[in-house]
DNA sequence: ACCTGAACACCGTTCAAGT
DNA sequence: ACCTGAACACCGTTCAAGT
């Protein structure tokens, strides 16, 4: 291996990608710059665009990324059939908000409102899948009889809203995330049981 | 009055908040520019500085004036002490989605989590008017035995939470804003009742 | 008190040219 | 195929000087 750097570098797209999460973890989504990354991984202030086609296909590459390890979370965590349903809820709820506490930034890019025209196909359909974890949950419950009939993209809907409030809160700073963690068993019951007396 | 701008501006502060909320909702936060600000206004590009110490603390005015609108909606649409607590719930609910239909950009300002030290203590005691109105709620309700019995700030935090997330959606283009509106009643009812079957 | 004009240190994006 | 260097048209912020 030589000292110098190599005129190619080999493999920019990822490094690009890792040195921009780490930005983002770090000094958030607007201290984000092409021409600073450039310099930290050691090449010329144009070179990213070889890779992306403007600062937002590289965002829109992170907010990928998220929902790709945010499904894997999701699904990991709907995974186990032994389970309640509430247990279940739980879980699943337990998985977003995990992910949310641990990436808070990084949310706030996958639900930001501007994206790429060529990205937001893809970003949709990553939502798409992360709603179908909830909906996964709330079919196989209805056909036990332990969530209420109805169209399950409805029910889904208040559940997921649910979480992603919380998650929302957290990421806006509006709400503690030790706090929300803390109560999310009671969060799931009253979402489940209503918050009206039975 | 003359045809020639005067030297002072008069209330160039307003002016450009209103030309900033303009921008805001017609091409988004991204696109807004104090320079451009000014150009538009008529004035020097450094004139804006004399109102507002960097662009975040016009971005977190504004976002302040967000919350004045909504917390006013909110107020009212809370006052109505003669409907059934879904009544009002649904009321709340509907008041608090067409805010969010109606300034997603200004919305995701509001809840965005960059914000000057000198206004974070503003904006969470906006936060804080906004909960308010949910949590008046809740406690009417409770001393009727409508709710459920409890901490009313974690009660208010499931419905408001829900119908956070619902707005988040909508503002993230995730979730279609008339769909949420027509469902809206299905899904107060919901967060009231329960998934589970009574 | 309020605004201007110039200056400074940054940006993103493009494109001919280099390896 | 991939990267560089220069160029272009923008930014935000600061500050002496003007009214």
């Amino acid at each position: 291996m030589s000292a110098t750097r190599p005129y190619h570098h080999g493999d920019l797209r990822s490094a690009l990608l890792r040195s921009a999460e780490r930005t983002l973890r770090e000094k958030g989504a607007g201290a984000l710059s092409l021409r600073e990354l450039a310099r930290d991984i050691g090449v010329s202030h144009a070179a990213p665009g070889r890779h992306f086609k403007d600062k937002q296909a590289l965002l829109d590459a992170l907010a990928l990324d998220g929902y790709e390890r945010l499904n894997q979370a999701l699904h990991t965590a709907a995974e186990h059939p032994g389970l309640t349903l509430e247990e279940r809820m739980t879980a699943l709820a337990r998985a977003y908000l995990g992910f949310a506490v641990g990436n808070p930034e990084l949310l706030e890019l996958m639900f930001a409102r501007k994206h790429h025209p060529d990205s937001s196909a893809q970003l949709a359909s990553a939502v798409d899948h992360s709603l179908a974890s909830f909906t996964g949950l709330i079919t196989d419950a209805q056909e036990r009889g332990e969530i209420v009939p109805g169209d399950p993209e409805r029910i889904t809907m208040v559940a997921a809203a649910s979480l992603h409030g919380l998650a929302a809160l957290i990421a806006g700073c509006a709400l503690e995330a030790e706090e929300a963690l803390a109560g999310l068993d009671a969060h799931v019951h009253l979402l489940l049981h209503g918050l009206r007396p039975r």
